[in-house]
DNA sequence: CTAACGATTGTCCAATCGGTCAAAATTTGC
DNA sequence: GCAAATTTTGACCGATTGGACAATCGTTAG
């Protein structure tokens, strides 16, 4: 077979490749692309190489695969920014949306972080383009609370760059994070712990009066 | 030759292996320990395959070579935050250490943040040895601060953890913050309204007075 | 039952890569 | 200037890896 029309796959196919992409993922996410073998994404699917490739036409097709599903979902705690409610209080859950994507979804975290730390070389266009136009948008709503003297005036592309930083760094430099706070300070709830550090940090940061 | 006791080694040594490892922090911070060859990194340092294995006995030892030497480098910065001066002045000096460092040594950052995405596998110890005591020996300085109410009550660790992901976040995630910033604003100018942000942000995020 | 189609696997191949080695070229010590 | 030591290289090797392919197995429709 060439190219399945993704309308004519097989019940079968539909779940295997689903299958397929989530331990790729597993394995992509830690390994980076080159770090990854083709067996080791077959062996974590539970199937043989020859009929991993069966579903995929190759290594590269799984890893692009990925990324493509990952632009949507990546934007979407952003796109969901909106103009109309207290700014921030939309800031707050734009912070608490992002920390739980880090908690939920780490893998994909690590993905986009591998993609970037490559410098971008399949999600340039992606970055230029749809990115760039989400957050040009979003900036222009942040200017507009600053110019109302709702938030502080602050550069609003580097009030999300921080809000990505800061909680993305829960997902990608997990490890770290859990070394450093320790066994015992390690439980499940350092994420609830950093949602109210930072909701706490960017609203008193943002904040124009006195409290 | 087996190993050289540094001491005895001749000037071209020490010259050719210094040589050896910028071209390998290159390679290696943006490929990955996997993603890059040992004939990149050779050609990369004007030198031949067998060559380079003269000077270094693997791949792996040159790896390891580099994140040891980072080890000394990367705790710098917190190390000279101190308990005497003024809480916020000392905050936002470290701040900008750190942003400093992003600046400078971006390869650095990418390649210990490849060592975090993977899980640090060859880190770890340190991680939970001497970088863990270090921040366990600032957070009490900072607790400090917070008891004597000189800056606002925040979790400690979660404070460190905003700074080094905020600031490292420039130089990781270099190729996403110029495309989002765009062709005009992406001088290198970035680093400075980074920095001035950052300050503001973290200044009254820890302010216990009202401006 | 059986023919057709989809799924699975064992085997193999070419390319890449880390590393070796002996020989050649160069530098250094005297 | 020359011998010893150091540096450099071309050729080579074994292991790994992505992928191809033909053969086999399983399933389903008639």
């Amino acid at each position: 077979m060439d190219e399945i029309p993704t309308r004519s796959r097989t019940r079968i196919q539909q779940e295997k490749r689903e299958l397929i992409l989530e331990a790729a993922l597993d394995v992509f996410s830690t390994k980076g692309f080159r770090g990854s073998t083709v067996d080791q994404i077959a062996e974590a699917a539970g199937m043989s190489k020859p009929n991993l490739l069966y579903y995929f036409r190759s290594k590269d097709d799984i890893h692009t695969t990925l990324l493509q599903r990952l632009l949507d979902m990546w934007l979407a705690p952003l796109r969901e920014l909106d103009d109309v409610g207290d700014p921030i209080t939309e800031l707050r859950g734009y912070i608490r949306r992002k920390i739980e994507m880090a908690r939920d979804y780490p893998r994909e975290s690590r993905l986009f972080a591998n993609e970037m730390l490559q410098g971008a070389p399949h999600m340039m266009p992606f970055l230029q383009g749809e990115m760039k136009a989400l957050v040009e948008e979003k900036v222009v709503v942040i200017r507009g609370w600053i110019e109302s003297g709702k938030i502080a005036p602050v550069d609003p592309h580097h009030l999300i760059f921080a809000i990505w930083a800061t909680t993305q760094h829960y997902a990608d430099f997990d490890v770290q994070v859990r070394a450093v706070l320790g066994a015992d300070r390690s439980g499940e709830n350092r994420f609830e712990d950093a949602a109210r550090f930072l909701e706490n940090l960017f609203v008193r940061g943002l904040a124009t009066h006195n409290k």
